[in-house]
DNA sequence: TGAAGCTGACTGACCAGTCAATCGATCGCC
DNA sequence: GGCGATCGATTGACTGGTCAGTCAGCTTCA
C-alpha cells in the first residue's frame, strides 16, 4: 500500500466504474473488470470478496459524501431554497465530475435496492431523511407550508434530480455546463415554489 | 384457446408477475416461473421466445394503457392541473389494483432500460413526451409559466411519482386508500404550483 | 527468508433454451 | 357412432455454455 506505486484496488474500483457504466453489473463477468484494470483475475478476489462487494464499495464510497453534503447544508444558515439547491448542486455535480459512477449508482444500486442486502436501502433512506429534515426546518420556521409532509417533499425533490439524471445518463446527448446550471435552478425553482408559503 | 379453459399464457404471465416482484427478473429461474405457473418447463417456451419476452409483455401491456391515457387526458379540456391530476392517478391507481406488476415495470424495466434493447426506452420516452404535451398546451394557454421547459417538467413530474412509488415498493409500509388519495393531491399540488403562473 | 502482491488455469454449480415424446380435442369419413 | 388422422398443447429430461470463486504457486521487495 506504497503512496508510489499504483493501488491496484484503485485501479480495480475504477475499473469496474466503467465497466458497471458499459455493460451493467448484471451482464458483465469479473474477468471483463479484471482486463479492463489490466489485472489478473485472481487479484480481484485478492482485494474484495465477490463482484458484489464491489459494488458495494462504490456505492458507498460516493454516497456517504453525498449524505455528509445534505447534513452540512442543512446544519448551515442558509435558506430552505439555497439548503435545497446546494443538495441539487451537489448531486448533479456529481454526475458531472463521474457521469460512469452516478450512472452506476442510480441504475445499479438506487433503483435496484431490492435484490441486494437491506444495507443500501437504509443508506438511502438516510438520505431521503437528510432532505426531509430540510424541509422540516423549513415548515418549522414558516418557510415552507405544512400541507405537505417532510416526507414527501423529500421524495419529490429527490425523484426530480434523479428523473433528470436519468434522462442524461439514457438519452446520450451530451450535456455542457449551462445545462448543468440550468438544471439546478430549474429543479429548485420548481419544487420550492410548490413548497413555500 | 377457449374461454372455458384456462388460458396458460395468461397464467405463465400473472405467475411471472409474482416471482419477478419476488426475486428479480436477473435472480429468478425460468423454472421458478413454470413452478409458480403450475405448468411444465417447456410450456413457458411454447408461448414465449425467451425469459426476456415475458418481461417486455408485461411491461408493453401496461405501458401501452398508459400511453394512452395520457393521450386522453391531454385531449380532454380539462385545466393542466386536472390533466396532470389524472395521469398521476393513472400510475398510483395502477399501483394500487396490482403494486407486484408495478413494482416489475418500475424496478426492472423503468429503471434499467439500458440493459434491454432500445425498444423500450423508446416507449419510456413517449411517456415523458406525453407529459411534456400537456405542459407544453398549458404555457401556450398562458396557464403555466415558460422559464420551464416542457421537457424538463415532465422528468420532475414523472420523477416524483416514480420515488413516491418506489418508496411504497421497498418501504414495506401497507398503504391504505386515504394514502393513495392523498399523495395523488400532493404531487398535482407541489409539482403544478410550481409550474403555475 | 518470509510475507504480501500477484497470476491465471481450473472446477463445480447453475440455468436458459431444446427436443423428442405424449396427451387430448376436433374432424372427416365410412 | 365409431375410428383413426391431425395438430396444437403439454411434458420434463437433457445439453451446452457460462462464470463466480478457488487455489497452488510464482514474483518482488524489505
Amino acid at each position: 500500500m506504497t503512496t508510489a506505486a499504483v493501488d491496484k484496488r484503485r485501479v480495480i474500483l475504477d475499473a469496474a466504474v466503467r465497466v458497471f457504466a458499459r455493460q451493467g453489473f448484471h451482464t458483465c463477468r469479473v474477468s471483463d473488470i479484471a482486463d479492463e484494470a489490466g489485472v489478473a483475475y485472481g487479484l480481484v478476489y485478492h482485494y474484495f470478496s465477490s463482484k458484489e462487494e464491489i459494488l458495494d464499495t462504490l456505492f458507498l464510497e460516493r454516497w456517504d459524501v453525498m449524505l455528509a453534503a445534505i447534513a452540512e447544508s442543512d446544519a448551515s444558515q442558509r435558506s430552505p431554497r439555497d439548503k435545497l439547491y446546494a443538495v441539487a448542486a451537489f448531486i448533479i455535480d456529481s454526475y458531472r465530475h463521474d457521469p460512469e459512477l452516478m450512472k452506476v449508482i442510480i441504475v445499479e444500486v438506487t433503483r435496484a435496492a431490492n435484490t441486494f442486502g437491506l444495507t443500501h436501502l437504509e443508506k438511502i433512506r438516510e438520505a431521503y431523511a437528510g432532505i426531509a429534515g430540510i424541509v422540516e426546518h423549513a415548515q418549522a420556521d414558516g418557510l415552507f407550508r405544512s400541507e405537505i409532509t417532510p416526507e414527501f417533499a423529500a421524495q419529490a425533490f429527490y425523484g426530480s434530480v434523479e428523473q433528470v439524471l436519468t434522462g442524461w445518463i439514457f438519452d446520450s446527448v451530451p450535456i455542457g455546463a449551462p445545462e448543468f446550471e440550468r438544471a439546478k435552478t430549474l429543479i429548485v425553482e420548481t419544487i420550492c415554489r410548490g413548497l413555500e408559503r
